[in-house]
DNA sequence: AATAAATACTTTAAGCCTCAACAATTCGGA
DNA sequence: TCCGAATTGTTGAGGCTTAAAGTATTTATT
């Protein structure tokens, strides 16, 4: 009873997996959501925005966080206003260029992230669990090419 | 530059796993969104819904829109709405239950999926184009794995 | 038959997301 | 130097999505 009804046996194998593939991530994606709602009051994008900036001990120009988190600039700018409001991360100007704010984690933020990000982990190692070691290195393979063979072809051109 | 940056080196490559499979995900999807939009001015959630209202002929009820898209009936009440007005699904009374409807492709929604869906297909063998046919059946196998398993185990525990 | 519980759908508020239009600033070449 | 082009970020309209509360109807229990 999921997306993968939509494939018909006489369907090539590539629109079955993609079909798969979406709903793997969408079924993750969902149990993700849920727990950070319910344990931590918060949603994703507010957690990979700041999972992307714990990386950035001085911080990161909006531009990069969208570009990192693949989403837009407004987008960027709506959920950085919220973690600022709540005190999360901080805007700071950036000297050589006027146009420009440096997003950093403040001292609460890091250590909100940090106690989000250690069950985050969990969950995530769980939803695996029924992969073994070389499995999880298989798939991470496989889905490399995909990534590098959609990185560098944008798109596709309909004659 | 993506999703990915999130993972550091000592993260458990179950983590990295996930954020790959995210990224797969999302650069695809968004592929087939932009097409969708340019080529035929519709919507993904828009063409899932006639996806699945392809397969029955007869139509089916709101409830089981929903459930198979796995999305809330809310959602699925205002797609179909759109749909509606725009002439490509109708709504019809199940006799043996008021308060249900049965929805279904109307003739000018069937030639308009029959377009669309083709060349969706051709969007996602081109998306898994590097990848041999044996490959795509080891992606597709280890892909069932985890959804079986994270279909039977729903919620992690906290202790 | 009467009532309680469950089910099918709708509505609303709030958040995420994109696109497109905009302002401010910086960059590059004449 | 000056001006056009590119870049950085913001705003607003519109669509998707959920959760929660509400309506109508059916089902189950007594």
């Amino acid at each position: 009873m999921d997306l993968e009804a939509r494939a018909h046996s006489e369907h090539p194998d590539s629109l079955r997996l993609w079909l798969r593939l979406l709903t793997c991530t969408q079924l993750i994606e969902k149990q993700v959501r849920s727990q950070l709602r319910s344990q931590f009051d918060t949603t994703l994008p507010r957690f990979d925005l700041m999972a992307q900036l714990e990386r950035a001990p001085e911080g990161m120009k909006m531009n990069e966080l969208s570009r990192r988190m693949m989403v837009t600039g407004g987008n960027v700018t709506a959920i950085t206003d919220q973690l600022t409001r709540e005190g999360l991360v901080e805007r700071l100007d950036v000297v050589e260029d006027r146009r420009a704010w440096r997003i950093r984690l403040t001292l609460k933020g890091r250590n909100t992230f940090r106690d989000m990000a250690q069950q985050h982990e969990a969950w995530i190692v769980s939803a695996f669990d029924s992969l073994s070691e070389k499995e999880i290195q298989t798939l991470y393979k496989l889905l490399g090419r995909v990534k590098q063979h959609t990185h560098t072809t944008p798109e596709t051109e309909t004659p």
